[in-house]
DNA sequence: TTGTATGTATTATTATTTAATACTTGAGGT
DNA sequence: ACCTCAAGTATTAAATAATAATACATACAA
């Protein structure tokens, strides 16, 4: 009735999991008819999954806006997969060495699907929230990260996901021309790092480099952020490129 | 048929959450079989929600072991969880400013029922894997952050919480006495902080204070930890005691 | 007060999940 | 090479458990 004709698929669990991720940036908390508007559900369907997600921890209430907002248990989330995911424990290490070595933002990004995730972040003074905080998706194309990510892999599929992939335009620099994003990715397969500037925060400079596994292709990528008030891009490679990859090269794919 | 007379209550939901809380930091994979024996779910029920979790993108799954990992939706979950939690974003920026200034590992913990929970981390280059990331939870009485909290409650609560809340002997050293751990909590009323020793890592000083609300009670703390290798409790108190009390009192319950 | 919006409770209906079991695959041992 | 067993996958009849519709309650405003 929902998808797919699958009789392993679980719908309701589909169901209950849309609630969850009803939740974001713009959607701190949310009502009842909140939720029935931003899920599509019925009314009854979010009551009841509302409900037992709030019975079973995943979702706190206030009583007196009835208005459910995200648990302490979505973090306990992370702390799984923080566990889960061998690339973090063999990367934090070094971010944090290069975090009081330089006194700058630096931030690992993971490839999923067309998009990066900063799976960890170490922010200086300077940064503010959105970039201080774990689990941010920004689409490939539009990062340093994601591009130096794709620049490992073969033309082709580099091809397919300049013209595929979604792209944001985030400042009124962003770049949004896919050839001229294309051009970039190989760019950044020659020089072995990538720059940015102005691309999802004005003033901001982004370098990145990538964390290759055995097979070439990074899925990975270490990324600093750097305020353009005070430096251009040379001055920021030439500062920080070595450290970064002495970072990256510590890094296990 | 699994719990509560609840006709709101929906039990497959129920289900599905178990195989994601399944994952921690001693099961970072899990196969099918695996997931029967730790949620005592049908094997059966297990393949439909495992199936249907991987197709909604919350589990990862090896090609090849057939094994479910946590995917990264679990961590932009955290994501969600920080912009609704209002103390986080207060919080952050003071955090940053104190780990720049002393360059120790600070922590913003919560209170989660009867355990701590830690939101926010900024590790130094002495901090292991474990301190580093977020979510982790500990027993609220063996720690200076849960003890400093619970001292901003009523008399009722404290001998209520010391006779009833869990308590895990995690070093040799952990204190597992209760009334000593009330003696603990009291002191630190008196104090305005806590400060322990060898409780959850041997040679480890723990210094906590509150961050009270408008009612007077905390919900929340910062936290330092401080190698005990070099210096002792007095010695902590004396350097770091200011400087931390400066942190919580710019943050908003 | 009346009206409207939002949250809560109830229940008959049936679609969906269930559980049992059969099938497939692959790793290890002999 | 073959066999065995464990683990994963697929199928289906049966009926439970979820659904959707609707009625009730509450709260805030006009």
């Amino acid at each position: 009735m929902e998808k797919k004709q699958d009789n392993l698929y679980v719908s309701t669990l589909a169901r209950g999991l849309k609630i969850l991720r009803a939740f974001d940036e713009s959607h701190v908390s949310l009502s009842l008819t909140d939720l029935v508007s931003r899920t599509g559900l019925e009314k009854s369907a979010v009551q009841r999954m509302a409900h037992t997600l709030h019975l079973e921890g995943m979702l706190e209430r206030d009583p007196n806006t009835r208005r459910f907002r995200p648990s302490h248990a979505w973090l306990q989330l992370a702390y799984a997969y923080y566990w889960s995911d061998p690339v973090i424990a063999s990367a934090l290490p070094k971010l944090i060495e290069f975090s009081h070595a330089n006194g700058e933002t630096i931030n690992l990004a993971q490839l999923s699907g067309d998009h990066i995730i900063y799976s960890l972040r170490l922010p200086n003074h300077r940064t503010h929230f959105a970039s201080s905080i774990v689990g941010r998706r920004l689409p490939a194309l539009n990062t340093a990260a994601g591009r130096v990510m794709l620049s490992t892999r073969s033309d082709d599929e580099i091809d397919e996901a300049c013209a595929n992939w979604p792209v944001l335009q985030q400042t009124p620099k962003t770049l949004t021309d896919r050839a001229e994003i294309a051009n970039s990715i190989r760019a950044a397969r020659q020089d072995g790092f990538c720059i940015t500037r102005d691309q999802m925060l004005l003033n901001e400079i982004s370098l990145s480099a990538p964390v290759k596994g055995t097979d070439g292709i990074a899925h990975t990528a270490v990324q600093i952020s750097i305020s353009a008030i005070a430096v251009n891009e040379d001055e920021v490679v030439e500062k920080f490129l070595r450290p970064l990859l002495d970072t990256t090269a510590g890094i296990l794919g």
